[in-house]
DNA sequence: TTGCTCCTCACGTCACGTGAGGTGGC
DNA sequence: TTGCTCCTCACGTCACGTGAGGTGGC
């Protein structure tokens, strides 16, 4: 048996709120099946109960309107499955995020700022190196960094070349300025080949970020404010350049050599 | 020495989008040091990039603007903490929650829904029992109900009340159809007294949920359809009654009593 | 008749992002 | 002069919430 529901006694047994569920039909998320010709009134079947806890659910999870569409679209139970381990992959990942990032952000609040002032003028002599190019959030860029870097290891070594330093990346001003940029990793080798490209030389103000990757920010703010208390900073992208896992330098382009 | 920076030079340092920026100094969150009369251009000291990268942490967090803007305003420091350990502690039972969410999501889309229709129709006489009543939000109520109910056994020992039976709650309508309504928390006494308050008999259909409580929906959307099919729904707040930790009764209101 | 539930429509919220159109500095 | 950085202003986005003004059913 099949009974129709007013939007009242469906919010209730589903916990979304009435402006909700109108939300959700406006949208086509959740129509109801049936609405009186006369009144407008909204009926939902109890069928539909369980179809409207899911998505509170997913929504409870943040997860977008438009992916819950998708999950309940879909027809093929893998394909569902697999929108939502996604979801929830994401979800995980988050997570540990803002664990790192509440446990940064109390560190700092109890330790003193250090001062800064270990920086080192340097000119980056032109590297060829096995690139790859991609235009990244901001906020995607760990989670694209990674696999990249690791995927042109393993291009390296099917082509025979030989690395010859740390991975690297350079960072535009507009994937700061803007939050999304076309970011460049790369591994430098010993001799180009038709793979490779060069990446042309620059001088660069150098500042060794040691630690987790959420204090990064420290280190740029510490060799930004060195950089234009002596004015002299350049155009061209930020260079990072990836000593262990737990040292990176920042490299800030600037206008003099190291001849200063 | 403190330099004037560009907004472009600003963001690279503090990883804060110039959209961002521009959005902060129109909301008073975060001013430029200075403003060119001539270009309009903001110049920012590089003294602000700290404040900056502290507002960026706190936002990542989903620290809302206005209470950013309470700690940095905040000369107690004593006060500037009070802010951050209690936006941190939201934060940790909201991941708490999340956590728990996930896991009742994947257990229900592996589990078979079972099929309740063990359901008792039952006279609710009338209960002389100390209440607390409030204005709760849906999401705020777990948070609310239990020290307040805490808080009544409390008053109860002082005032020689004798508890008789479960702890209990009444949920209005608007509480699910509005995500927000005036909850009554009760633990009925044996015997009523000045403190004291009836709560009125009436017929309710009742299931009993076991288990977790993020799982409650489900008992709802069963009990709210099987009275829905019967057509012996009736106005009037839902009540749970605590039995267990575990153990949860809903009682639906109905128009009909035991006798049906 | 009264109160209750439900309806639509327009606008608000939050923290920015998008994009048009334009200007200053080298 | 050209390209680059920066500016304002208006509007969009997302998932609803708020509130006005009104109607049907018992």
């Amino acid at each position: 048996v099949d009974v129709l529901l007013s939007i009242g006694e469906f919010s209730k047994m589903t916990y979304l709120s009435v402006k909700a569920l109108r939300h959700y039909h406006e949208v086509g998320l959740l129509a109801p099946t049936a609405i009186d010709p006369m009144t407008g009134y909204r009926r939902y079947a109890s069928s539909q109960v369980q179809t409207a806890q899911a998505i509170r659910r997913f929504r409870d999870l943040d997860m977008p309107i438009d992916d819950v569409r998708q999950v309940l679209a879909a027809t093929d139970p893998a394909d569902r499955n697999r929108v939502i381990v996604q979801h929830l992959e994401r979800m995980r990942q988050q997570l540990e995020r803002t664990q790192l990032s509440v446990a940064s952000l109390q560190a700092l609040l109890e330790e003193e700022p250090r001062d800064r002032t270990d920086i080192e003028l340097r000119r980056l002599p032109a590297t060829p190196a096995l690139v790859a190019r991609q235009v990244v959030a901001f906020d995607a860029c760990g989670a694209w960094l990674e696999p990249t870097l690791a995927r042109l290891h393993t291009q390296l070594a099917i082509v025979g070349l030989t690395v010859d330093g740390p991975d690297g990346a350079l960072y535009p001003d507009e994937f700061f300025e803007a939050g999304e940029g076309e970011v460049t990793a790369y591994v430098p080798v010993r001799a180009a080949g038709r793979a490779t490209i060069e990446l042309p030389a620059t001088n660069v103000a150098v500042l060794v970020h040691d630690g987790p990757f959420n204090d990064l920010d420290q280190t740029y703010g510490a060799l930004g404010t060195i950089v234009a208390e002596r004015g002299i900073g350049a155009p061209g992208p930020i260079r990072e350049r990836y000593l262990t896992p737990a040292s990176t330098e920042v490299c800030w382009p600037i206008t003099v050599g190291t001849n200063q």
